[in-house]
DNA sequence: GGGAATACGGAAAAAATTATCCGTATCCGA
DNA sequence: TCGGATACGGATAATTTTTTCCGTATTCCC
């Protein structure tokens, strides 16, 4: 089993957010959770292109984390449903915001990722020239540091 | 340089927002260019834990999907400096939200961390062994697949 | 000359995540 | 018996991300 060899600093509220729910499936997962897919195999069916195992470590780490919960009922074959907990409710609105601000830039970014795929030089377009600025320089948190 | 080999579902907004802004130090390079930090010599000494290869390279990656402007400037030593966008400033209400819910937990999320560390074996709290349910099973997403 | 400042990319190695394959178990039907 | 249903973990391999190390460039100062 994999141990991890270098610490992970989480000084910041969106580094404990991204562990918590950074798995390639994690989000998928919440969303069907909450939309009443609650048994592995279903879970399954309803992302074919998930790898099986990877689903599994991944329900197991939102259930180690609080925002899942396991109910293993006692009959065969095996019977085991996933529920979000309240905690794990408490980030849905999060999560609904993250989504809807995703779902705008979609198209955006499907032709951006298009466009990297046929040219893979898309570097450059952001860039601007400028002249010496006479822009005073404000304060910057480095000097802080 | 790598390529990828597996394609990418970008089927919700959750996973766009994740490609975007899913790598190890964007959301720090968000924070710090939103608070002034803009030149790529300040950003790495404000987060002297990364590496500077991998810090150029998610800075490239935040351009590439414009939520960063790259501004060079004609003068040696080289001198450039990074802004958000409008549109990557329309990401920062999002940003608060994930911000704000993960420093929330922050405290339960590094002690149940310091415990795995010490145990390796969490598994099983949130486990709930049910007598055979009597809830109605309800419509599953699963089925409209 | 060497070291400091500035910025940054290719190549290879190391670390981490994801995927595949093997295995465990019971029950039911062809 | 075999294949289907149910659930899932260890071991290993493949893929991806991150890190290290090499290199590019100019100017200034000791």
């Amino acid at each position: 089993m994999y141990e991890k060899k270098i610490p992970k600093n989480f000084s910041c509220g969106m580094a404990v957010l991204m562990e918590i729910i950074g798995g390639k499936w994690k989000s998928y997962l919440i969303y069907l959770i909450n939309n009443d897919v609650r048994r592995p195999a279903d879970l399954q069916r309803a992302i074919p292109s998930a790898s099986r195992r990877v689903l599994d470590l991944q329900l197991r780490e939102l259930e180690f984390h609080g925002i899942i919960k396991r109910v293993i009922y006692p009959e065969m074959p095996p019977k085991v449903e996933y529920f979000l907990t309240p905690f794990g409710e408490s980030m849905l609105p999060v999560v609904a915001a993250m989504e809807a601000w995703g779902g705008e830039y979609m198209e955006t970014f499907r032709q951006l990722m298009e466009s990297k795929k046929k040219s893979m030089l898309t570097d450059g377009e952001s860039v601007e020239i400028k002249d010496k600025p006479v822009i005073q320089r404000r304060r910057t948190l480095a000097k802080a540091v």
